[in-house]
DNA sequence: AGAAAGCATAGGTTTCCCCTAGGGATCGCC
DNA sequence: GGCGATCCCTAGGGGAAACCTATGCTTTCT
């Protein structure tokens, strides 16, 4: 049977035109390379060196044996640098980030996903507050992050949308929900904001602003929080109402709200889910499947927008 | 260290999902099969399924891994056939020598003839000068060659006779070719002598140096020339007369000579054409067919003499 | 002619390969 | 929910292969 010790120890002799030089360049005795290259003869029924005085000659077979060898032999190596490179992968760290109501999407569930299929990966999800994500990002620390788009892309880094994300009023008062909130209607309730996106350029602050400003009628946010978890508390214990996405308000309500419902606004308003990752960056294997994997959760939640990168 | 049977077996593996299916399809025991892909995973630092329950499942490691495995062993077995289609003088290259008077006969035709049998093959015919011949007769590069036989063979060498050719005088003179060349009358021609043999050992002109040695005659050579093209050109021009193999000048007269002919000698002398090898060699496929070729040629031309090897 | 270089052979040890036998977990079916 | 079937693992043993050292033979160089 073939193998690619043979092929090795043929290759290296044909290089060196000597089986003392081969052995010792491949750290063996003289004796275990020449059985090598006779066991590979035998197994080829072919004379691959015509022994000649001292030193060996490689016949017409071993001129058409070596560049298969070699490209044999190339193959496995390609082979194993290209496992390697994802091992670095299974022992190694991904680190990700996704912050604001995204968060939610790439969770609990994200991280098993991705331990499921990579056992010996750490999983480290940075999320904290959005300047920790932005900073890490542009730094390089972060290869990429899932985000609600902000309306001005930050310099330097490249942004895909994969999902659009409808907003929703949440509340705990039965009344306020019975039909979909119009601007009018926002205006006089009293409101909760967690911030959801980058902290200059939340987009759902954005959003909201320029929907009010058309018609005339100026934001007023009663409470200003830092995550989304502690509005949604704050709604179900009817302190204020919020908008949120509608994916965190399906995940959230029920955990921390359970009396607070959710109705859409009148016209309905979007938030924009993407990718974002520095513009001159090539992603890793890891960071791929990172995004690959949260952006298949999110199109499951969210509604798809374009394609995967 | 990676092995072509590891490849294997975790290809076949992959594509039956089970390590039952794969070792039963292989020829092998379940734990065989379960310690090749262990040993793989091991060497190569990764996991490369996950046992869940009863089954197996390929981890993205495997899937890098697949396609490469498959490049590998599909190079491995071009390898195989490559080699084996050598064996079988499906493709590959026939190297054989022939020098001298003798490459008259083992020369385009020959080629000819081998091309036609073997599409696929390619024909090397050396034969520049003696010297390079024997350099690599002796050396191994060379695995057979068709020669005038040496008086002495040289050592190491197995020469086998298989034919003889007559040696003839020729000449642009009518006069000298009217009748038979005696020993008197080559003394007092103007010769050209063209190396035929082995630099050292050539067989046309030792014959001759015996034959005029006999009768107490010196040699005259009057010019010296590498090959016989130019020593018959020279006759032709008239500048001097030659003694080649009879087969040489019916070849060579009529293309390079038309004005000059041949006659006998008196009495007549003999060369014997022979084929040579290594002695300790094991003859190849292809040296085999060029032998037989080149012999078959030869004794169509000139006198058979013994059998063919 | 003697020394050096290079391959082959011989014999023994270690490693690897493959087997059989049996244990444990999961899945599907009563 | 129990029970058999399926599938993988572990354990241990036999045989082959790989590798080594020591030695002998041939060729080549000096």
């Amino acid at each position: 049977m073939l193998s690619l010790h043979q092929l090795r120890c043929f290759l290296t002799t044909v290089e060196h035109g000597s089986l003392t030089a081969a052995a010792e360049q491949l750290g063996y005795a003289q004796p275990s390379v020449s059985e090598q290259i006779r066991s590979l003869e035998r197994s080829l029924g072919v004379t691959l060196f015509t022994r000649v005085g001292r030193g060996v000659v490689p016949t017409t077979a071993a001129e058409t044996l070596r560049p298969h060898a070699e490209q044999t032999l190339a193959a496995a190596d390609a082979a194993e640098r290209a496992v390697r490179s994802v091992a670095t992968l299974e022992t190694g760290t991904i680190r990700f980030g996704a912050f604001g109501t995204v968060r939610l999407y790439a969770g609990a569930s994200l991280v098993a996903d991705v331990l499921e299929r990579h056992p010996g990966v750490r999983v480290e999800l940075v999320g904290q507050n959005s300047t920790e994500v932005q900073e890490q990002l542009r730094r390089g620390h972060l290869e990429a992050a899932m985000i609600a788009i902000p309306q001005v892309t930050a310099e330097g880094l490249t942004v895909i949308p994969v999902a659009r994300d409808e907003l929703v009023y949440i509340s705990a008062d039965p009344e306020r929900l019975a039909r979909p909130v119009t601007a009018k209607a926002l205006a006089s309730a009293p409101l909760v904001m967690a911030e959801a996106s980058f902290r200059a350029e939340d987009s759902t602050r954005r959003i909201l602003r320029r929907w009010l400003h058309e018609i005339g009628i100026s934001t007023t946010t009663r409470i200003e929080v830092e995550d989304v978890e502690t509005a949604v508390e704050l709604v179900g214990r009817g302190l204020a109402d919020s908008i949120i996405h509608k994916g965190a308000a399906r995940q959230l309500l029920p955990r921390l709200a359970p009396d607070a419902g959710y109705t859409s606004l009148r016209p309905k308003q979007w938030d924009t889910l993407a990718i974002a990752h520095r513009t001159d960056a090539v992603l890793s294997p890891a960071a791929r499947l990172m995004i690959e994997l949260a952006t298949r959760r999110i199109q499951s939640i969210a509604e798809p927008l374009g394609a995967v990168p």
